[in-house]
RNA sequence: GGUCCUGUGGCCGAGUGGCUAGGCUCAGCUCUGCAAAAGCUGCUACAGCGGUUCGAAUCCGCUCGGGACCUCCA
């Protein structure tokens, strides 16, 4: 079996995945700001690394995965003015800001259920580390990387790009980060344009503050991640993720804090996944093209023609590799939709076959076997290819005809062997259900339904033999109306499933 | 202006220089009381122009188009 190569955005190139630690893994992957309801785009990033968690647990990692919250310190503008957004949104509401945050991460928490991602294993918040943020900050200042003007603790970003290069994440010179940035004005504190705030001092006005070194204040955004992840994954650790919007400024912000703290480069592979695009234009809160998650559940989004299921939204941005966007629109979705169920109706078909009753050697048909074997162990390969689930599907798929004949008995069980069909059977439970977090669109697993069910089979079959096909047809139509598909299948069975909504 | 990404068949999308990804749609056939499903077959594309090569969607150059980041957003 091959190696995960995962792509470095530091290095802008796939990387052989080796842990720091030899099978522990310690990841950490931005998460929301909870003053609003997430949206798909963001959803997109957490399913990614969802999916990236859940390979490296099925390659028998132990993995740390520390997902944080951010609830407080993030304001309005980058400017390190204004209000905080859990301020704004409170003051708008008249509630608590910590009302605020209770609200939508609870919320987040749902929709991080209903897509059917494992919680991380830990979800540490800012306002719980704040100790933490102003001791990086002293050390920092400590060192001489940071500064403080009237309460507030700034970065000096010239000065350490004088040592280490400060846009080494995105391959940006200073200068022409410099050229890109406003001149600064007369009223302004820092030394330099792109010098950013630590700990930045608390007005009255504002709601959320603490008490620090520098007076009554509140962390800067970019200091949390850092202090969080040192003190959960180290001052060296593996994996660290976001989406790719957060590479050029609150990653390499980062990337600098952890420098000047502890004078080691933080994280050995960055990773960044890209945005989900409407139209072609990138999902966001500004640009208002944004869905909720529960418009899409729903169907209520006018630009939505129906209602999709968390887990077919989960499977469309499967097809796609995680570096490249995703375009959203219903055309795809309903394509997506579709495609699932013909794989997970092949997957239950599979899961049916009794491998005991296939052959032990005489009957297999040596050119299937090894087309199913190779199949099947490319998942691996596609896998390990920076985490490539395209390409799995596209795989899973071509064994679909294969699947679909042997229960019409076009071919027959005993033509693959009884090692490969229980190999089979295996790596499309991994995959399908460890790793991709997949799952039928409809649990029909309740025992009445089911007997119900088999009752109308059994009268249904009965009518047919009689050749009574107003009331085999009655049957089939009404349950139809109610949502259930009743297929006759050959050989005279029937089966059922719950449409989707 | 700077840093990057990108342009693939009706739609969505994967693609490590040579071996037609895959999904959806569409058409035909088979199966079938009908329906649905399924199976088989067909639709064989890589923005344009040059270059490297025995051979390029894949490498290089130029042109044109789209997007992201450099200002809050996963």
């Amino acid at each position: 079996m091959s190696a995960l190569k995962i792509y470095n955005t530091l290095s802008r190139e796939k990387e052989h995945f080796e842990p720091i630690t030899p099978d522990h893994v310690g990841m950490y992957v931005c998460g929301p700001t909870v003053y609003s309801d997430v949206h798909l785009g963001n959803c997109r990033t957490f399913i990614s690394f969802d999916i990236i968690y859940r390979y490296l647990l099925f390659l028998g990692h132990k993995v740390r995965y520390v997902r944080n919250i951010t609830d407080a310190g993030h304001l309005e503008g980058d400017r390190d003015e204004g209000d905080d957004k859990f301020t704004k949104k409170a003051r708008l509401e008249q509630v608590e800001p910590m009302e605020i945050v209770q609200r939508y991460t609870v919320g987040f928490h749902k929709v991080m259920e209903l897509f059917n991602n494992l919680p991380p294993t830990i979800e540490p918040t800012a306002t719980g580390h704040i100790m933490e943020q102003i001791k990086m900050a002293q050390e920092i200042i400590a060192n001489g990387y940071a500064y403080v003007v009237d309460g507030t603790v700034y970065f000096d970003v010239e000065k350490y790009n004088k040592e280490k290069p400060y846009g080494i994440l995105t391959n940006r010179k200073l200068e022409d980060l410099l050229e890109g940035t406003r001149e600064l004005g007369g009223q302004d504190e820092k030394k330099g344009r792109l010098d950013f705030a630590l700990w930045i001092k608390a007005g009255p006005e504002h709601l959320m503050q603490w008490p620090s070194p520098w007076g009554m204040g509140f962390p800067g955004w970019h200091i949390e991640c850092s202090a969080m992840s040192e003190k959960y994954l180290g001052k060296q650790f593996d994996i660290h993720g976001g989406g790719m919007d957060l590479a050029a400024t609150h990653h390499t912000n980062e990337i600098a804090q952890s420098q000047a703290c502890y004078h080691v480069s933080p994280v050995k592979y960055w990773m960044h996944t890209n945005m989900l695009t409407v139209n072609g234009v990138r999902m966001s809160k500004s640009a208002g093209n944004g869905f909720l998650p529960e418009e899409l559940f729903s169907g209520s989004h006018p630009l939505l023609e129906k209602a999709y299921a968390p887990v077919n939204v989960r499977f469309f941005m499967l097809q796609t590799h995680y570096r490249s966007t995703l375009d959203f629109s219903n055309e795809a979705l309903q394509a997506a939709e579709k495609g699932l169920k013909r794989l997970w109706d092949a997957y239950e078909t599979l899961t049916g076959f009794v491998p005991e009753q296939s052959s032990t050697g005489h009957d297999i048909d040596p050119e299937l076997e090894a087309k199913v074997l190779k199949l099947v162990n490319e998942f691996d390969e596609h896998m390990n290819d920076d985490f490539n689930t395209a390409k799995v599907l596209a795989s899973m798929f071509e064994l679909v005809p294969v699947i679909n004949s042997i229960k019409d008995k076009t071919i027959a069980l005993t033509a693959l062997s009884a090692d490969t069909l229980t190999w089979m059977q295996s790596r499309f439970k991994n995959y399908l259900e460890d790793v991709f977090g997949l799952k039928a669109v409809n649990e029909a697993d309740n025992k009445k339904l089911q007997g119900v069910m088999q009752l109308l089979i059994d009268i249904r079959k009965g009518a047919k033999e009689k050749k009574d096909f107003a009331t085999s047809d009655k049957i089939r139509n009404q349950l139809s109306e109610l949502g259930i598909a009743l297929k006759d299948e050959k050989g005279g069975e029937m089966s059922w499933s719950i449409e989707s909504p």
